[in-house]
DNA sequence: TATGAATGAGGCTTCATTCAT
DNA sequence: TATGAATGAAGCCTCATTCAT
C-alpha cells in the first residue's frame, strides 16, 4: 500500500508534492484555480490520447490542446506517463464506486444486482468513452509498478464480480452449468465491449444500450428475465 | 477498389510485387524458401507487436527477433506499417473462411449458424492469440487507405451477423424485442474479448472457453439452448 | 580594470548595487538581516554546485537547499552564474589575505614564509573544501570576462610565490637547479590537491595534513628541515 | 567483476555486443575499419570535453567534430556517458600498465622506483593531457556503477604507492616520520597537478618538467638526491 | 519578498528509412 | 541477401529566466 502511494505521490511535480506535505490542503482560491487547471490537463490529455492512442501521441500535442507550450505542460506534470496513470486512476476510482454501491445493496438479489451493475456500468462508460477506451487500449504502456496497481484493483473487481455469479447460480438464478469466472469474463466483455462500437451520435440512446446489455447479459448467465419488462428507451 | 489493390500492391516488395503482377505464381523452391521467409517474418512481427504494441516494438525489434540486422529486414518491407497490414489481412482472410463456411451452410437454423460461428471464432482467435491481440489493439495504426479497406471488410462481416440474428427472431427463435444491431455487437463482444481474458496455460480447454461463449451469447440474444448438451471439452 | 568592477556591479542585485553606489554601507538592521540572507543564498550554492558540480546543479536545486521557490531566488541572483562568482570572489578574497600578510612578514626569511604559507593555505582549504572545491572544478564555467578577473588575479599570486622560491635559492636555501616556475607549480600541487583527498571525517587533523604538506613542499624545494622539530598535531 | 564487465558491455551498442558475443573477433578490414572509426570517435569526444567540460559539451559538439550528424553517432554509442567511461577506462589501462612495469622492476630500490614512477607518469599525463583533464574533472559526472568501477582501481593504485612509500621509510631511504598515506597524497598531487599547469607551447619540455616533479617528490617525501646529477633536459 | 505559471531554447535519445558495399 | 553507417525528423524532458499576483 506504502508502494503504491509512493507511486503517486511520485507521479506528483516537485512543487505540488511540497506543498502537500506542508499540509497546504486548504481551499484557497489558489487551490481551486490549480484543481481546475489539473482537470482542464487531464482533458486535454484525455481528448488526444483517445485519439491517436497513448504512444502516438505527443507531449506536443496534448500542449497544444491546452494552448500552452510544451514545456510548460511540465509545470503539472513529471512524464508523459503521469497523464495516463492519473487518467487510469479516475477511472478506477469512479468504477469502484459503482461496484461499491451495487455490493451495498440490501434486499436485492443477486441476479438483480448483476442486472443494475451492468446497466450502471454501461452508462458510465458510455459517458465516459475517452478514458474508458484509453483504459482498455493503453493500460499497458503503463510502466511496471503503476500497471500492477491498477491490475491488482481491477481483480478484486473480478472476484466480486464471479462471486455475484455464484450466489445467482446457488440460489437458482443463473445457469449452474457454467463456470462462473468464465461467464463473469462474458459478462465484463459485454460491458466494456461497448466503448467499441457505440456512436454518440447515433440511434441509441445510452440507456437503450445499457438495456440491451443488461438483457443479454442476464439471459446469457441463464437468468429468468425481469418481471417487469421496464425497458429504458 | 482500384484504390484498395493498390494499396496492396504498394505494400509488397518490389520483386514480389513484380513477379505476381507477371503472374508468377508457380512453385519453384525459390519461391517456396521465400514464403517460408516471409511467414518468419510476419511471426516475429506477430510476436513484436503483441508483446510491445505496434507504436511501441520497432523495427529494430522485429530484427533482433529474426536474429538479422534492421537494414536487412527492408527486404522484405517496404515500411514497417506493412508488417502490420499483412499480418491484419491474414486474420481478416481466415476470419472471412469461417464467416463463408457457415454462411454456405444448409439446413441449419440461423440460431445453429450463430452459435457454429461462435465456438469457430472463439476457436480460431484462442488459437491466434498474438495477431487478434494485433487486430483488435493496432488497426488504428494503420494509414487511412488502408484502415479504411480492412474496416469495410469488417462491415460486411457485421451485417452478416446482425441478419442472422434478424432471421432468427422471425423464425421465433430469439427475443424479438431487442435491436439485432445491439445484440450483434454484444456477441462480438462476447467473441472477441476472449482474447483479453484466456490464459493458453489456463485450466479451461480453448473448446471450453467457446463453449461457454456459445451458450453465454445464444442465451443472450434470447435463443432457446441447444437440446443435446454437448458440452465440449 | 574598469572593465572588471564593471562585470562586479553588474554582478550585484539592482538594490544592493544602487545602494553601494550611494555609498550606504550602514549597518542597520534591514542591511545586516540582508547580508545574512545572502551569506545563507551562497552557503546553499556552494554545498549544491561542490556535490553536483556546477553545470549539473539547477537553480532549483539551490532554491531547494533554501526551501524556497526558484522563482524566489531570483530576487538574489540576477544569473546562475552569479552565484558562482561571488563564491569564486569570496574565495579569492580570503586567499589573497593570506598571502599579504605572508608577504608583509618581516624578519622571516623567504623558506619559512612558503612554509608558512603553505600550512595557512592548506588549513584555509581544508575548513572550506565546498569553496575550495568549486574554485578548481568550475572556475571555467564562467562567462569570460569574469574567468579573467579571477585568473588575473591567480597570476599575481603565482608571480609572488615563485618570486619567494627564487629568493630562497638565492639565499641558499633551496635547491638552484630547479626552474621555481615549475617548482611553485609543484608547490601549489601540493596545497590545492588537498581538496581532493582530504575527508572530513578521516584519521588526519587539518593540522596534520598542513605540517606534512609543508615538510613535502619545503623538502621538495630542496630546503633544508625547520630547527624546530615542531610538528602541528 | 561480472558487475564490472556488464557494465562495460551494456555500454557498447547493441550490434557491436552481439557481434562480439558471435565471437567475430577476427581481424577483418571491416573489423579494423571500425575500429579506427571507434578510435575517431574517441577522440573527437576528448577534444569537446577537455575543451567544454562533459557536462557542457553536447552530443552535438561531439557530432560536430566528427562531421556527422548527432544521431547517427549514436551508432557508435548507446549513451553520452558511455564516451566518458570509455575515455576514462583508456586511461586507466595506460596507467595500470606503467604501474604494472614499475612494479615488476627487479633490483631497484623502493626510491628508485618512485622516482620512475613519477617521471613515467608525468610524461604519460602530458603527452595526454586532454584524456587526464577529463579524468580529474569530469569522473564524478559518470553513473554510480561505472564511478565505483573506476574508482575502485584507482584504490589499488593508492595502496601500491602509499606501500612503495612505507619500504622506502622502513630502509632508511625516505623521512619516516610523515605518514605515508598522507605522502603518497603529496606525490599523487605533484603528479596530477601538472594537467593543470603545463603548456604544450611553453618552453618546458615534458621531460623537463618530469624531471622537476620527479625531484621534488623525491627530496619531498625525505630521499636523497639521486647521485647522477642527470637532469633531463 | 515570495509564489507559481509560463516561456523558449536546447539537450539526450530513438527510430524508420536509405544506400553503398 | 545481408550489412552497417548514416540520415533527419521527432520525441521526451530540463532548465534558466521572466512576470503578474
Amino acid at each position: 500500500m506504502s508502494e503504491v502511494s509512493a507511486a503517486v505521490a511520485l507521479s506528483l511535480p516537485e512543487r505540488r508534492a511540497a506543498a502537500l506535505r506542508k499540509g497546504k490542503t486548504d481551499d484557497t482560491s489558489r487551490t481551486r484555480r490549480r484543481r481546475k487547471r489539473d482537470e482542464e490537463v487531464l482533458n486535454a490529455a484525455a481528448k488526444v490520447f483517445s485519439e491517436r492512442g497513448y504512444s502516438d501521441a505527443s507531449v506536443q500535442d496534448v500542449a497544444d490542446e491546452l494552448g500552452i507550450l510544451k514545456g510548460s505542460l511540465y509545470h503539472y506534470i513529471r512524464t508523459k506517463e503521469d497523464l495516463l496513470f492519473w487518467l487510469l486512476e479516475e477511472v478506477h476510482r469512479d468504477v469502484e464506486e459503482i461496484l461499491d454501491e451495487i455490493a451495498e445493496m440490501d434486499g436485492v438479489n443477486p441476479l438483480e444486482q448483476l442486472d443494475l451493475y451492468v446497466r450502471r456500468q454501461v452508462v458510465y462508460n458510455l459517458e465516459n468513452l475517452k478514458r474508458i477506451s484509453i483504459y482498455y487500449q493503453d493500460l499497458d504502456r503503463l510502466s511496471e509498478p503503476r500497471r500492477k496497481h491498477i491490475i491488482e484493483r481491477r481483480a478484486e473487481h473480478d472476484r466480486f464480480i464471479t462471486s455475484l455469479i455464484s450466489d445467482a447460480q446457488a440460489q437458482g438464478l443463473a445457469n449452474p452449468d457454467l463456470d462462473p469466472r468464465l461467464l463473469s469474463n462474458c459478462l465484463f466483455a459485454t460491458i466494456i465491449w461497448t466503448y467499441r462500437w457505440y456512436k454518440p451520435r447515433g440511434r441509441a440512446s445510452r440507456e437503450a444500450v445499457a438495456d440491451v446489455c443488461a438483457k443479454f447479459a442476464r439471459a446469457g448467465i441463464g437468468g429468468a428475465p425481469a418481471i417487469e419488462a421496464t425497458s429504458a428507451s
